[in-house]
DNA sequence: GTCGTGACTAGCC
DNA sequence: CGGCTAGCCACGA
């Protein structure tokens, strides 16, 4: 078992678990992150978990977007996310992703 | 045990 | 495209 994240709740640190699997230059949304944690509809509480734990490089929180392909939001500055993302290789345009359904990364 | 809060989502106008 | 409403969940006080 990962002794990190101790302080963390079992939804938190399996939100974050599952969020580690998303690859460079994709994204992921709240709800469907929500769901690979296993409580779907639980969205909500996803973004909280992801403000409440800002784990740094260690988790890509910057790859979650909103399910309307926005930015939504990002604990060290909506800048910052729209950098990194950018840097991978995802194009942020006024505030939404460029062509999110191809961004867009499925767990399965 | 109840209430308020928020990096959400879908529907409707 | 924009704005509003209602429903949803987990956490801390």
């Amino acid at each position: 078992m990962d002794n990190e994240s101790r302080d963390l709740t079992e939804f938190e640190r399996k939100v974050l678990r599952v969020l580690r699997r998303v690859p460079g230059g994709k994204v992921t949304t709240y709800g469907e992150l929500a769901r690979a944690a296993g409580k779907p509809g639980a969205a909500r509480a996803v973004g909280n978990a992801l403000n409440k734990n800002p784990a740094a490089p260690h988790v890509p929180c910057h790859r979650v977007v909103l399910s309307d392909g926005r930015l939504g939001g990002y604990a060290g500055g909506i800048k910052k996310k729209i950098a990194l993302l950018g840097g991978e290789g995802v194009t942020v345009k006024s505030g939404h992703i460029a062509d999110f359904r191809q961004k867009f990364y499925r767990f399965g």
